[in-house]
Formats: structure tokens, sequence, C-alpha cells
RNA sequence: GCGGCAGUAAUUCAGUGGUAGAAUGUCAGCUUCCCAAGCUGGACGUCGCGGGUUCAAGUCCCGUCUGCCGCUCCA
């Protein structure tokens, strides 16, 4: 497929979200607000169902506790876990050969001989600036040169006009950097209403913090021993530098994660058991086998807390895109949990007597970037008797709403009957009902939310009070009994 | 963050500086016995937002926001 048809398909679904009411964009009257979307009556009736399937597959089992986590965390939590430091480099760009540096590193790159320089001309441009040129002096009053250097240009205002003096180590260009940016891609708030610094917070950039601090919590109360995991599902924030492909990269995101406690020794077998169950989830609720896969992660280019890695990824028309992570975490966690809070996170096997902090393998999936995946995954175009139809095949598990009751005609009793069936049906299922317009054009209605049976009432009901149910994707249609309609959707949708 | 393209009805898109349009969808009614059928009628526009030029701006200029594409980034 070319890149252009490419673009239609997501520029279609993106369309097709909109009207039929699946994803809106966030604040739209206002303008909109920068990858920020907003799911509509379908779109969080499917996300729901990812969620459900999520938690069920994950938790209905012996071995998995569920686990939800407040939002906001000690401010502790995240100098442990690494995100403080690791999250607010202040970086520039070369404009003219889009190189990007840290400023600490930029600085180590430039010659003493051209930092003397480079200050002179600094405070030349500055002298009608007293303020300024007394803080230079100031700064370069300490005893390094190159500490002072690095004070110059990362100071807020001085680091601006000494950036403008020097050359791009890449491609020799002098003045092409951008103003340096704080990359804080954790956000900040404050607890209370006064914003006082001593009061920091923030949204948690991970899920996954929120289980670890509670380890000892729910292996406690639930009794459980290792190796046992905790899920959790949960909205989790990051200041992206770019939002990008529709709901792919947010700002605001919901994670499915579970974290799965291991004795050191076994951690490979639990790896390796993971990695294969989380794919299988997503082909098991149909997604399209061929355009998923593994991306396993070097060992040079892993994070600085894991052993090993690998991304599930989903073939999107703009290209391989994680979906999911799962990672060996090994003890780090747990480790610097230990070491921040001062308490133990050790775990106490009764058989060997040891005490030991456990590994964790982690599976980390993106709800949003499924809802994406499943969601484009069943997007089809098709022609039927010479006309175009549109249809989400979604897995009848997923399909935000099961069925449509239709009465063929708005007379001789039909919409009444079909009423009775709707009132039936809607204890059970989501179900929708639909007399406007000709029986064709509301099975394409039906298809475009990706509605798998839709039930029409005709003149035989009246005779023998059966229906005709139609099947989505093949468009067949059998008959079934009125009273049999909920034993038989029951049957089809836990297929 | 840099560069390119775009933004007009719910959607897709026309629109030459001079009265804002089409198709589809949607709603009401009629018709309709199975896959976007037909007829009649109706509703829906801060032309993304803010400035500027002009007698006059959807159209030209500047800024900004949002989206898409490429680079970059994604501990």
């Amino acid at each position: 497929m070319s890149k252009a048809a490419n673009n239609d398909v997501i520029e279609k679904i993106i369309s097709l979200s909109k009207r039929r009411g699946f994803v809106f964009q966030s604040s739209e009257i206002y303008g909109g607000l920068n990858g920020c979307w907003d799911y509509g009556p379908h779109g969080v009736e499917l996300l729901k169902n990812i969620k459900e399937e999520w938690w069920k597959f994950m938790t209905y089992r012996e071995d998995v506790e569920g686990l939800d986590a407040s939002i906001l965390m000690h401010p502790k939590v995240w100098e442990a876990s690494g995100h403080v430091e690791n999250f607010t480099d202040p970086m520039v760009d070369c404009k003219q050969c889009k190189s990007r540096f840290r400023l600490d590193v930029l600085s180590d790159q430039v010659n003493e001989k051209k930092k003397k320089k480079a200050v002179e001309a600094l405070k030349e441009s500055l002298k009608e600036n007293a303020v300024l040129v007394n803080k230079i002096d100031s700064i370069n009053s300490g005893a390094d040169e190159n500490e002072n250097f690095e004070k110059l240009l990362t100071d807020q205002e001085t680091g601006t006009y000494l950036l403008a003096e020097l050359n791009c180590p890449m491609c020799g260009n002098k003045g092409t950097f951008t103003a340096a940016r704080q990359f804080n891609l954790m956000f900040k708030t404050f607890i209370g209403p006064v914003e006082d610094s001593g009061a920091v917070v923030y949204l948690r950039p991970e899920t996954a913090q929120g289980i670890y601090v509670n380890f000892l919590n729910v292996q406690g109360a639930s009794r459980q021993k290792l190796p046992f995991g905790i899920a959790q599902i949960g909205k989790a924030f990051r200041n992206e530098i770019n939002t990008k492909n529709f709901l792919f990269r947010t700002r605001e995101f919901e994670q499915m994660e579970m974290q799965f406690f291991v004795k050191p020794a076994d951690d490979k077998k639990w790896y390796d058991y993971w990695k294969a169950e989380r794919l299988n989830w997503y082909t098991s609720l149909g997604m399209t086998g061929v355009k998923l896969r593994y991306h396993d992660h070097p060992k040079d280019k892993l994070a600085h807390y894991a052993k090993e890695a690998t991304d599930i990824e989903y073939q999107f028309p703009f290209g391989w895109g994680e979906i999911e992570g799962i990672h060996n975490r090994t003890n780090f966690d747990l480790n610097r949990h230990e070491e921040y809070s001062g308490k133990s996170l050790k775990y106490f096997d009764e058989e060997s007597k040891e005490k030991f902090v456990p590994f964790i393998i982690e599976t980390s999936a993106g709800a949003s970037r499924s809802f994406m995946a499943f969601l484009v995954d069943a997007y089809y175009e098709e022609e039927v008797n010479g006309e175009q139809r549109s249809v989400l095949k979604f897995h009848q598990k997923l399909a935000p709403v099961k069925a449509a009751i239709l009465p063929l005609v708005n007379k001789d009793g039909m919409p009444e009957i079909a009423r009775g069936i709707e009132k039936d049906l809607r204890r059970n299922f989501k179900v929708f009902y639909d007399d406007k317009g000709a029986i064709g054009r509301r099975y394409r209605r039906q298809d475009e939310i990706g509605t798998p049976y839709c039930i029409t009432i005709d003149t035989q009901t009246l005779e023998d009070k059966t229906v005709t149910v139609r099947e989505r994707d093949s468009m067949n249609q059998v008959r079934v009994s009125n009273d049999k309609l909920s034993e038989y959707l029951l049957k089809k949708l836990n297929d």
C-alpha cells in the first residue's frame, strides 16, 4: 500500500471516530488541546471492554491480585524510581543540523580557549546590562573554570546569551541553537491550594510504582507466596516532547500493568512465560497475527532498570508501533525503595528459609494504544452488490454494541414486538433500537460501529414468533425463536 | 522542538478581494418485506482563533492554536 493510502486509512478512521462517537478531540470548541482526546459513547464502551478482557485474563487466576493505587504519590517515590533524575535534563537543538545536546554535555565539548573567548564576547554583548555582567563575574569567580562555564550555560539568564556565542559541535555553525529547555517529562502539581515548592507532587508517569510500594501490603493481605503478580489499570501522564499519530502518543494515557514477583533464579522462566501469554491475549481477541511481532531490545539499549526487555508491536498504517512492553526489571525498583524509604521490602521464603528482594517481570500494556490497534485492525472497506460498506470487525467481546433490534417496517405491530425484544435483551446486553430508514441503511449503520448481530422483526415474526439474526461479517441470516434469543446471543458472544 | 502541508456545515470537499456552496449524513413525514432505494419538507456556518491591509477579506499579510507528514525525542 502506498504512503498516501496509508494516511487515508488513519484519516478515515479519525473521521469515522468523530462521526459515530468513538473519539473526539479534547476541548474541540476551544480549538483543541494538543495530544488530548476524549472517548465518545462507543469509544468508552470499546475501551471498557478492552480493559475488562485484560482484567479477566490477568487477574482471574490464582497467582495475580488486583490493585488500584492513587495517581498522586509521595514525591520520594519518583526520586527512588529514577524519574526525577532522568526526566529533567536541559537540552538544546541545533536549528541547522538538527542535532540535540544535553547542556552539560555541550559544555564538555567546548575547548577552554573557546570558552574564554565566548565569555568575553558574552560580556561585550551585555555590557549595557550591568546586573548581568555582575552576575557573570560572580559566577566566573569560582575556582574551576569548566564548572564556571557550565554554570553560565545552564543559568536561565546568561545561558541564552552564551548559547548564541557557541558553535555547534556537529555542524560548526554559530548561533544556531534553540533556547535551552527543561525536558521535565513529569507533570508537576501542588498538594494544597497554595503553590508552595515544599508541596510539589507529580502525576505518576507510570502505574508500576504504585504496585511496588504496595508489594508487601498486597502479599500480606492476600497471603500470596512467590511467584505471584499484582495487576492495575490506571491513568499515567508524561509531558511528551511531541504528541503524534492520533491516540498513539498522548500526554495522558491509560496503562494496564501487571508486575510479577519471582525468585531471582526463576526470572528467565517467567519472562518467557509472560512474553508468550501477552501476545496470545491480542490474538485471542481477534487481532491479526501477522500484524503483531516482538521487538527484543538489544542489551546495550536497555533501560537502567532492565535486564531483558521486549516490545509487542502492532503494524499500524504509519508503521510498527509498541503497544506493550515486557521487562525483566530485576530487583532494581524494590532495592531503590528500600534505600529511599528505609523500610525492608524483602520476602521470606519458608521453604528455603531465605530472605531476599524478589525480581520483577513487568507486563505493561497501553490501554489507549491497544484501543487504537483494535480499532485500526477491525477496519475494513468492502464491496457489497456494487456498493461500498465500511465495517468494524471487532471481536464480539470488544464490540461496543452487541446487537441492534430492527423492525423491518414501522407497521403491522412490528415496532411493538421489537420494543418487547429490546426490553428483554437490554437487561443483559448493550443493545441499540433503530427504526429509522430502510433496512439496508440500518444494517450499514451497525456495520460501521461494529455491531456483531442485527435482529430483524418481519412478517414471519407475526406468524411464528421467530426473528432473523444477521451476522455482521458474513451478512448471513438465521431464524431464531423470540424466546431463545437471549440464550442464542449469550452463546455467540461468549464463544 | 525544527521543517513541510493543511484547517470552510456532523463528514468529505468546492469557493477568481464583492450576497457562503455541493455531495453525503442527520431530523420530520410519506413510501418501503432484508443490505447506504425513492419522494416532500426541515435544521445545521464564530469560514480554527487574534491582529493587519482594503471602501470591502473565507480569499492578501503577520502572529497564534490544532491536525497530518518528515526529522528529533520516547529514561
